[in-house]
Formats: C-alpha cells, structure tokens, sequence
DNA sequence: TGAGAAAGCGTT
DNA sequence: ACGCTTTCTCAT
C-alpha cells in the first residue's frame, strides 16, 4: 500500500501522511487535495526523510482526494521552503502558501468549449449544413459564432456535432503573454556599463549560482546593465525574476521595459485581480512567463527554468516582510539563486552595509559604474542649519531653501520638497486642556488629514471625522496641529507661491498604477512646478527639469535608536538627492537641519560615502551589530494585556544561560505598546555570527507554552525595533 | 445544578 | 484555523 507525506496548506498543522489510493500517480512536488476533518485543503507531496512527523498506522490514513492539473512544485522550491522555514522559524505550510497563493494552483485551468468542422462530410447533406460546413471553413469557435457565421440556426451546428462533422474544442481561456524580444531596442552603453553587462551576460550563461552587487550612483544606468542579463536570459529561454521595493515603482518599471523588449512582463503583486493572479500564476509554473517583475511575494513562485533573478534598490527595507513569516527578500533571493544555480544581482546606488560586507569578504562580485549617464552630473549637497537660519514663525521652510525655489521656478524648473510623513499634522492636541487625539487601539497618535477632513492612525487605519471640539473640555476652536505632514508643506507652498502648480504625492495620492502614469505625464509635459511628496517619490523617477530637491526634515529617522538609522537616513536623502539634475541641467539639493554636524550630514555635503560607510561599519563591528552578530527579536502580543506580560516574563525567565555567544534582554513594553488592539511585550536575542541561534530558539520555545490568546511571533534579523 | 464562558483537544 | 468537548464559575 502507498502512503504520501503531504505539506498541507493548513496554518496549525505540520506535514501529514494520507494513502495514495490505487491508480493515482503522484511524485514529490504533485499538487494535491486532500481532507482533513470535513474540510478540503491544498497541500504538496514531500520527500519523507525531509519532513519528519510522528510516524501513523496505515489504518489511520485517509485518501488523497485528488491530484492538481498544475505542473508540481519544483524541487529546488521545496529546498527553499524548507531553508526558509527553518531560517525564519517558521511553519513550512506558511513559506508554502507564498508559492501557491492562488486557487490556480489546485483548480484546473480555465476553459471553455469551442467546435470546429472535422472536414468530415455528413451523410445527409441538407442545404442548411452544405452552407454552415462552406462558410465555416477553418474557422473556430462557440456554438453561436458559428451559427452567426453561417447564417444558420444553432440547432444546424448542433445536429453536425452530433454526426460528426463538427468537433469540440477544449480551449485555454488564458490567452499568452507577449514573447519580450530580446533584441528589439538594444540600447547604447558606454564602456563601463558594457564591461559590466558582459560580465552578467556570461554569469547568465555560466547557469551557476553567483551573486553580483551591480553598484553605481543614482542615474548611473543600472537599469540598461542589468536588462542586457535579463535579455541573455530570454534568449536562452530561461526565465527571470526581478523584483521591485514595491509596487508604486512596477508603473516606472514597465515603461523601461517596454522600450527595451517590446512588451510589457509578467507583474505579481498584491493588487492583481484574482482571475490575472491566476493567468500569471498558470504562465509562471508553466515556464511560459519568462520575465516576470513583482514585489517581494514573487519570490516563492514556482519558476520551472529560472535563470536569473534582479533585486532592484537591494538596500530597500521594505524587503523585510513585517508580518506572517519573517522573511528578508533580498537574501531569501540569494538563497533561491544558490538552489536554482543561476546568478543574483542586487542592484543599488546606496548598498545595505549587509551587502557591502558580503562584497568585502568576496562572496558577492561587485561591478561598479562610476559616473552618471551621458552629460548629466551629481548634484551639490547644501545644508541648512535650522538654527542658524530657521523659518519664520509657523513655517517649516528655512529662508535660503525658500530663496532656491524661487530662483528655480524664475528659470522654469521643477522643485521636489520631501517629507517623509503623510497628511497634515502627526499631532492634534486642545490648547485649552491638552487632551492628544490617540488611537483607541495602538499607541499612536491619529494624524490629520486636511484634504480628507478626518483623523487617520497610520498603523491600524482606524479614522474618525475631524473634530471641530475637543472631546474632553467641550471648548471650540482650540485644537492645534502640531508638527508638519507633505499636506501641510503644500500650504506653505501655495502661501509662498500662489501662482505655482503643485502635486502632493503620497501612498494616499497615488494609489493605483493608473494615478501613478498620470503623475508622470504631468511632470513630463511640465504641468506640475512644485512636487511634495513622501519616499514614494525618492526611487525610480527620471525627470529632467528637476534640478532642486529640499529635504524638509533630515532629522526625522535619526531619532529612535534604530541600529540603521544613520545608514537609512543617508540612503534615505541619496536616493531623493539623485532626482535632481538627471538631465542636462545641474542639480541642487538643500537638506534642512538641526544636527548640520552629525556624521550622516557631513558625509551627505561632502559626497563622501565611503568614510561614512566605513565609520558605520566599524561601530557595528564593535557593538557586535549585523553583519559582524546578529539579532532575534520575540514578539508577545494578546488583547488581554496581563497574558501578554505574564507569558513575556515566562519566556524571559526560561531564557537559556549561554554566556558569551548569545544574550537575553527585557522582556520590555514594545515601543509600540498597543498595536490593532493587541497587548505587545519584546525580548531581544543577540548572539555572535558563527551561533546558531534558530536552534537554541527552537529548544527553548518549543519546550513552552501558553494560552492561546497570547501570539508569540520571532523575528530573525529584525530590521523593525518598535 | 445548569447556563454560559473559558480552556483544551484533534485534525493523517 | 476551526469545531467540538471538557472544565470552570457563579448564581439560583
């Protein structure tokens, strides 16, 4: 009798074992249905040894109900799911379900019935169907279109069905991707951007696993180094994966591509309808999607030829996934390159101090460009030092960057003013008794937004209407605003120059791909004089006749205590610094200031990135910091606040003595008390390079428990510390 | 003693 | 996760 080990799709249960009943074929990777309890689940066929499980009688096992009509997921997914698994703690059928996150994986594909003539001749030949088989001919198609064609009724095509001179059909109702032509636009390099695409071409062809950091300033032309890997690549059929930050930067993205090959690639993202989730996901485990560009959750898709994989701004910390399995895009992308046996490429003009190291140690192969493309130059770095010359009362501009904006749109050109907050003000409070507008279920406060008369909370979206009294002394017209948002800014702005053309650009503006083309267009045909805007519009955009960018606030993710937040802040103002002057024109950036002497600044005025970076990489060595040690996080949450701290102090007390290899701290409040409602409690484990901190993690949680209400989550590597 | 809530259990 | 069963608690 044949049994099966099944990694079910079921987020409580580990592998399970069913009988594969008589007649039915299944192999490691097969995509099945089977039962568990009433229900039905999705699950795939695994290699035992690899997944152990308390070992069942054959009386106990239940059938396997079915076997997927979709090819079977690829071994080197399921080696990937286990290392993430096992890297992340976290349960397999969780990494699983990022590679089947569609009803495509276990449904059989979408079809309909079309018919066509046999060439069969019946042997009553009425006129009707001498007519309907002469104006048929090779056509195909349903019933009714036939019928439509000649000139007949449905009941003449029918009754030839049934004789045979008509036959059906079973058409995929999918129609193909677009082939993306390798050759169709190739583009000019000069000679270090071709020195650097040769090196990746024969990577390409090498079909060996081999990461490369493609390094190089903002409007160096990475883009056009790397896409001549990719069209390697598609000329050698295989496929290619790149992966984007996120999704505001697919709109950019596919323009670029567009010109180079021809059409458009596959994208995989969190909006796609259901029915283009399923069309992708057929065209991708199929092999018929040989480039496909997606956010981090493309990852785990089960590529059958993967020949190349492209992580664009690799810096990014959005490829950090915060929720659910706890993973890193960009090195679980490196993973993925190593079992697939093709090259990575992490693509950055501001690398993570991460990647840099790897580079260091000679794991990765740097390809540096030096300079930016044709004419255009790096734009000069002034601060301003918001104590030596702060705005006026109220305002948030300081008067040289005010003075820039106005010698700027005297020329015709464009300014771009970033502020990383959204809305109007982080913080309504009453002059009169000081209440704070703050979110019922996290420790936040609810921020204005002007143009959308309410009061949001950035982490749970919970909103209210904006107030016109306060809650708690009834008085009227005494809420303040305090601080500045982007909506805000553009006050100012249209105070200042009521006559300039202004766009707030936020995650709230541009919501959907269309608005982002939209935005584009404009700036492009010169609609739009003043941008604000959020880290939405630090990557990715090329726009010529802008030449001024104003950091309204440089300080803003210095604070908090974050391990990374010089590294973000200079990335951070790089990566908006590179907007301006990407033409013919020379750019200027202002960047607003308390702290002009801070390290971070003076590398950002001085260009100097290498000694910043070096500085920085020295103070994690010595604080045992990633890459030099590395750090989990154990995150306990529950609505019921006492269960929360109860179990964060039970875990804190079992916490296994190490020594010097590895160190428990807190329990402590999250700095984030309450979030969505929950309770949150936080340890830190920080332990040496070389420790295999999974393990210990593993034994000492694994040997506890507690009440259900209470969620305890781990974070390997944790890039969030609130 | 029973209703209703809370906690525990099993899924192959 | 989810449904089902057992245990607990409190008030009659």
């Amino acid at each position: 009798m044949s049994r099966a080990r099944i990694l079910v799709l079921h987020p409580a249960l580990g592998p399970l074992d069913y009988r594969v009943p008589a007649g039915m074929q299944v192999a490691p990777g097969s995509i099945v249905v089977v039962p568990i309890g009433p229900r039905q689940y999705a699950g795939v066929v695994w290699e035992p040894e690899r997944l152990p499980t308390e070992e069942i009688g054959d009386n106990r096992l239940r059938n396997i109900l079915a076997v997927a009509d979709a090819p079977p997921i690829p071994a080197s997914v399921r080696r990937l799911v286990e290392w993430t698994a096992d890297y992340y703690l976290s349960p397999p059928s969780a990494v699983l379900a990022m590679a089947l996150r569609t009803s495509a994986a276990f449904e059989s594909a979408p079809t309909i019935t079309e018919y066509r003539a046999t060439g069969q001749v019946p042997d009553r030949l009425t006129p009707q169907r001498a007519q309907a088989l002469e104006r048929i001919g090779e056509r195909q198609g349903l019933v009714k279109e036939l019928a439509l064609v000649a000139d007949v009724s449905d009941a003449v095509i029918r009754g030839l069905v049934k004789v045979g001179a008509i036959e059906p059909v079973v058409v995929d109702t999918d129609s193909p991707y677009p082939l993306p032509d390798p050759n169709f636009a190739p583009p000019h390099l000069n000679p270090e951007q071709a020195d650097a695409a040769s090196i990746l071409r024969q990577a390409v062809g090498a079909e060996a696993f081999q990461p490369f950091l493609l390094d190089g300033v903002t409007g160096s032309g990475k883009t056009e180094v790397y896409f001549e890997a990719v069209a390697a690549s598609i000329a050698a059929g295989k496929q290619t994966l790149v992966l984007l930050p996120e999704i505001a930067l697919t709109e950019p993205f596919l323009t670029r591509f567009e010109k180079r090959f021809g059409c458009d690639p596959v994208a995989w993202h969190s909006g796609l309808r259901t029915s283009q989730r399923r069309r992708a996901w057929r065209a991708i485990a199929s092999g018929e999607a040989l480039v496909t560009v997606g956010a981090r959750s493309a990852l785990f898709l089960p590529y059958p030829k993967l020949g190349l994989i492209v992580v664009d701004e690799a810096h990014e910390t959005s490829f950090k996934q915060e929720d659910g399995v706890h993973y890193h895009a960009r090195d679980v992308a490196v993973m993925r390159g190593r079992f697939e046996e093709c090259p990575v490429l992490l693509a950055s003009a501001t690398p993570a101090i991460e990647t840099r190291h790897q580079v260091e140690l000679g794991r990765y192969e740097e390809l540096k460009l030096p300079g930016r493309y044709g004419a255009a130059e790096m734009p000069e770095i002034i601060p301003v030092d918001m104590l030596q010359a702060p705005p006026e009362r109220g305002r948030w501009l300081a008067p040289p960057l005010v003075k820039a904006i106005d010698e700027t749109l005297a020329r015709g050109e464009q300014s771009l003013l970033f502020l990383n907050r959204r809305g109007y003000a982080p913080l309504t409070l009453c002059r009169h008794c000081g209440h704070r507008f703050q979110c019922p279920n996290c420790t936040a406060w609810m921020v204005e937004h002007r143009l959308l008369k309410r009061l949001s909370c950035h982490h749970c979206g919970h909103t209210i209407p904006a107030p016109s009294l306060c809650p708690e002394c009834k008085s009227e017209d005494t809420l303040v605003a305090c601080g500045p948002g982007v909506e805000r800014i553009a006050d100012e702005v249209a105070a200042l120059w009521p006559e300039a053309r202004t766009a707030i650009v936020t995650s709230d503006t541009l919501w959907s791909p269309a608005k982002a083309a939209e935005f584009v267009s404009r700036m492009e045909h010169g609609a739009i004089d003043i941008v604000v805007g959020t880290q939405l519009v630090t990557k990715g955009y090329h726009f010529p006749n802008l030449t001024l960018v104003g950091v309204v606030d440089a300080d803003l993710g210095l604070d908090g205590g974050d391990l990374r937040a010089s590294e973000r802040t200079f990335q951070q103002i790089m990566q908006v610094s590179g907007r301006a002057g990407r033409g013919e024109k020379p750019g200027t950036v202002y960047i607003q200031t308390h702290a002009p002497d801070a390290p971070v600044m003076q590398a950002l005025v001085s260009g100097d990135a290498e000694s910043f970076y070096a500085a920085e990489t020295e103070a994690r060595r010595d604080a045992d910091a990633p890459p030099f040690g590395r750090y989990a996080a154990i995150i306990v949450s529950s609505e019921d606040r006492a269960a929360a701290e109860e179990t964060a102090r039970m875990i804190g007390r079992t916490a296994p003595e190490i020594g010097e290899d590895m160190h428990v701290y807190g329990p402590a409040p999250a700095p984030l008390a309450m979030l969505r409602g929950r309770h949150r409690y936080r340890l830190l484990v920080h332990a040496r390079r070389s420790f295999d901190v999974q393990q210990v993690l593993r034994d000492w949680l694994g040997g506890l428990s507690w009440s259900q209400k209470v969620r305890v989550a781990v974070d390997v590597d944790p890039y969030s510390f609130v």
